[in-house]
This record gives C-alpha cells, structure tokens and sequence, in this order.
DNA sequence: AGAGTCACCTAAACCGGTTTGCTAAACCGG
DNA sequence: CCGGTTTAGCAAACCGGTTTAGGTGACTCT
C-alpha cells in the first residue's frame, strides 16, 4: 500500500473503495499504528490546540482557586470546539521562550498586561490572542470585569459600615519590580480609593501591601501589617484566597471577624460561602470570563478573521456574607504586640 | 544565507563564525522569525510537553480543588525539567482520540483504571505512562496513596465516636456505568469497611451513593439521601469538595454539624482548615502525588529506559478539625421530611 | 609552489505525514 | 469492438525544520 491509501484511509475513507479503507484500518489497528500526530500538525498547519499563558509560574498560579475555576470555563469551551489544552508559562523565566516551544493555535492570556515587554514578541509571532484581565491593546480580542466598580461596590459597603482605617492585600503584579499602572491590582485599588474619596477619606500608599494571590500569601502579609503595628478595621482583599489567608491570620491573632476586623475578597471562589465566617466578597463570573475568552479566541482562530477584535467586559457585583460588619467602638488589642 | 546557517544559528552557534551567527540572529530577529515550533519536533523526535490525561471532562475535572493541587504538584516538575504541560481529556468521548491527537512525550494519567478499555491502545501507542491512583499494572510506573489505610483511619474515628448508622459519597468513578472494583471509590469504601467490621458492623451497599467529586455533588448526594428517608448520623465522604457539599445540604436542612451530624472528607485541601466547620478529613499529600508522578515519568522519558518502572506509594492521616463528634441520643428531626 | 589543515558554510536526505495531478484499469453506451 | 468516463490507487511535491557529509577557500608548512 502507499502512504497515500493509508492517510486517505484515515482521513478520506470516500476516495477510496470502501472494502480496500476498512482493509488497510484493519491492519493498521493490527500493527498499532497511528498517524503521527506531529507530522499532522505540520502539514495541516494546525494544532487543534489552544494555550493558556500565564506570566507566573503555573505552580503558583494554580495555588489559587480562582485559576481552577477560570480553567474550568476554558476547558468547558475548548472541549465543545474539539480543541485541545496546553498551559504555557515561562520557561526559564522567558515568556517569549515558552511560547516559541508551544505548538498552539490560538492563545488566551490571563494576567498578562498589555505594558509587557514580551506581549509584542509573540504578537508579532503571528498568533491569535486573547486578552483576559488586562487593558487590551484594542487590535487585540479581550475579556476583562469591572474590576473598578467591583472595587468601588466593596469599598463602598465598607465605608457604610463605618471603616476608615483600611488595609489593602493587592495580586502580585506580573511584571516584577515594579507596579503595572494599568494592572489589576492599580485598577482595583482605583475603584477601593473612588469610595474612600466619596466621604473624604483616603488610602494611604502604606495601607497597600502586594502579595501573592494564595491563602498564604495573604496570611504572610496580614501578620507582616500587625507586626508593622497597623490596625486597620477593614481589609480589602483582592482576591479570596488572599482575604482567607487573611483571616486566618485575624483569627490567630485572636481577633474576631467581623467583630474586630471585616474582611472583604474578590473573586467569589466557589468556596467562599462556605468558610468561616461566609466571606463577604466582590462576584465575578469565573467560569464565563474563562469561556468567553476561548470563544472569542476561536472565532479568530477558525476564520482567519482579522477584522474586528471583540471587547467583553464582564459584571461584578457585591456579595455580602457575614466577614463584614459595623465597626465597633471598643476594639480589643492584640495580645502579643500591645501597640 | 542556507537553511542550514540558520538552524545553526538557532541551536549550535559555535559551528558557525559567531559574527554570522549573530548576524542571522539578527536579522532573524528583524524579520520576526522563529523556528517553527510543530516542525522541530518533528525532525526531534520529542514535543518537550508532557501530557495529563483525566477519563472525565477537564470542566468537570478542575471543578474538584483536589485537581487543582495536583496540577500545581505536576507543573512544578513539569517546570522545573523545562517540560510543557498539555491537559488531555476525552476527546468527542474517546481518549484514544485525544491521545492520538496529543504530542505529549509522556503522560501522566489520574484516575484512570488499568481496567479502562483504552489504556491498552494508549500503551500500545509506546507512549511513556505514569498511572496516578490506579492499581497499576506492574510494567508501568505508578503514583498512589494509602486509600484504605486513610479511610479505614477515617472509619474508625467515626466508629469510635460511637456512629454505626453512615452515609458514604463515593466518587464518581471513571468508567461510565458500573463500579470499576479496583477504582478509588471501591479502594476506599474497603476502607471503611474494615473498620466497622472491626465492631461488628456493616455498610449495606444502599449506604453508599456515588456522584461527582465537587461541592454541588455532595449536595446533591445528600439531599438525595434524605428524601430517600435516610438518617445517618455521619457522613463519609471521599473527597473534602462532597464534604463541603454535604455540609452545605446539612446546614439547609437545618441539622447542625457536629451536633446533629458528622461529617468528614478525604484529601485535606488547602481549604479544609478554613470552611465551616473545619473539616475532619484524610489527608493526602496532593502536590507531591503530581511532583512524583512527573518525575517518575521523565526518568522514563528522557533516558529511554524502559527496564523497572517504579511504584510508589504516599502516606495518608486522618486529621481531626471540628466536623465530627460523638454521636448525640436525642437527634434534631428534619421539619419538612418527618420520616 | 604544492600539499595538507582548518574554519565556514551548504546541498541533500530525512522526519512522517497530506495533497495534487496523473495513470491504469474497469465500465459504459452505441 | 472502440472511444469516452469513471474509479482506484500511486508518485511526487510539500510542510519547515535538523543533520550528515561534503565542498570551498584561506592559511600553514616545508
């Protein structure tokens, strides 16, 4: 047999007679053979396959629950198109590297911000992109929230309640050293000062600690602020894990929450009804956010539509729970650091 | 400049003048070229990605934290060997297709049963495998736990706490349709049954319900279980995002946990300290299970040894949190289902 | 000056498939 | 029985690199 009988066996059982596909499939499957997925990819120019770029190393990103769910919405997609999933992060600590290692045919980035020096390396790379969290470069697909007025909307609730002194546990920043004015955390921290500034107060840049988005980041940093001697009533989390993490740490310090000191996340994690206290947190949707972004990604992808990049932004909203409350009045001290 | 000059630019300057070499890069550069990636692993005969192959959808897969953790397990070996990652899931209901369709110079396969009837093509495709939680077939390395230690651990505290009347949540084992009888759920349930059996007492089949490993499964699970008119006193769960579940579904029905019922899980996620209550659960060293697998795995792959796969077998323990206690003498009764 | 080295670069084969264009055989109607 | 069609299968070019086995010119040595 030729090779051409056996890959039209394959691929087009039509062009050839009947008895002779199901004859060369037989043996095929009797001598185990498959076709090489490679040398496919190769000559159809596709990988069927779709990446997910993180700045961070993927050990850390998944520490976050908000990743799994995100995940959970791309891989709800991707599987409905067929598409395969590969998780690209930097390989030795290039970005750039990675991608040029990964076979993919299409890309959604999360976290990555526009500002990064290595977004225009692989767009110039000739790869569909999706934006996600991220101001997008406007030739360029993106799915983002209302990180601000998510924000604003916790800030807001805050400030009813009463709190001024505020702590703020803002996502590490991608790029490292140094802030990303556009990223996350500043747009969040915009929308958290918005509502501070409607009552005349403000945020201090002191009250503002960046760390990883993990439990532990966010217990790491609240017993670095109380050993600081900061004793704010409130801290705002952007993220849950962080705002967990953050009660954790509230909580052995023996403080109670809300009674001493109201905690508010970001994100929703399917988790965060069910800590102790339910947490009291900003909504958005997860799973949506990581589906949209495969969708828009493969109307791109499918027909080599350069024409018109689609911009969605997604709701956010308040969720309270029972980590907030009013502020009280007579505030007991800490025990092993008496101010 | 010849193919040639230029791919050695790329991979082995030092055969080339370096001012040429420098000068192709250059000019490379300017171009916006870069080496294509589907082709080199052609001619290379390796992808540099290694595979994660689950039997369930991957949306359906990265709803259960435990996933999570293990990915996190798996990417920093993944990373630290320079390895991409590539997620595999049934593809149009058929692994053997995603496989096919996968270039993945290994895999590493959680959850999935020796007896799954594709596992044989998969092997025959010469692709190296390391079973995650699978009784593995001797000729292939293999990462597991302790599963009936930690759930006979878990069975007898219960036991102990004086409960003979239980609920158990089985996960939803891989093979659609009939209980795999070597897969986790039935390692497990061993578990627990050795422990009542230590008191003279026994789990009837109709004890155990089975559904997906995520929040919403235990939910459902349990309030299942109670319109069906049952009123264990403790609930085992197989995995902590059922017992979460079930707690939730408890909580609704307005029975208290411990007091009313016992509840407690199997994995010790990051969260189980901090839900409420924290959760008595089986702990389990998720992260290392994925670090493990992958490093078994590259051992294979990369010098082609083919000679002694290796097994390895992790440690559980029961850790005991605040979900579980002594069984009461008088019980709450439900007020909308009064038996 | 001629032979022998060495340093640089390249032609050609190969990786394992897909696809196009063609040939040979079978089929068909008149 | 013969030219025209259709059908079945194949040769060769191609995808975009890597690698082996030279080839070319400059440089050394005697």
């Amino acid at each position: 047999m030729s090779k051409t009988a056996v890959s039209f066996a394959f691929n087009s059982p039509d062009r050839l007679a009947p008895e002779t596909a199901s004859r060369i499939r037989e043996v095929a499957d009797h001598l185990g053979y498959t076709p090489h997925p490679v040398a496919r990819m190769l000559t159809q120019r596709q990988t069927m396959t779709i990446g997910v770029l993180t700045p961070q190393a993927l050990s850390v990103i998944f520490s976050n629950p908000f990743f799994g769910a995100f995940s959970e919405g791309v891989a709800l997609a991707a599987e409905e198109y067929g598409y395969g999933l590969h998780f690209i992060s930097p390989l030795h600590g290039s970005l750039a590297r990675a991608m040029s290692r990964a076979t993919v045919d299409g890309v959604v980035a999360i976290g990555l911000s526009d500002t990064h020096p290595e977004v225009e390396q692989i767009r110039r790379a000739g790869v569909p992109i999706v934006l996600v969290d991220s101001t997008a470069l406007p030739e360029l697909g993106s799915v983002e929230i209302d990180d601000v007025g998510g924000a604003r909307a916790a800030a807001e609730y805050i400030v009813s309640l009463g709190h001024r002194d505020v702590l703020i546990l803002g996502v590490e920043p991608p790029v490292p050293g140094g802030q990303d004015p556009d990223g996350v955390t500043s747009r969040r921290l915009r929308g958290y000062r918005e509502a501070f500034a409607r009552v005349g107060a403000t945020i201090p840049d002191e009250r503002v600690m960046v760390g990883p988005a993990s439990i532990d980041g966010g217990l790491a940093i609240t017993n670095r602020a109380w050993e600081d001697g900061l004793r704010p009533t409130a801290i705002l989390a952007m993220s849950d894990a962080m705002a967990i993490g953050a009660m954790r740490a509230l909580r052995d310090l023996r403080l109670e929450i809300p009674g001493d000191v109201s905690v508010v996340g970001f994100d929703d994690i399917d988790l965060a009804p069910h800590v102790d206290p339910p947490l009291t947190t900003v909504h958005q949707p997860i799973r949506r956010k990581g589906e949209e972004a495969v969708r828009l990604l493969l109307t791109v992808v499918e027909r080599r539509d350069h024409a018109k990049p689609e911009h969605r932004r997604l709701e956010t909203r308040l969720i309270v729970r029972a980590s907030t409350g009013p502020v009280t009045s007579h505030r007991k001290e800490v025990a092993r650091d008496p101010d």
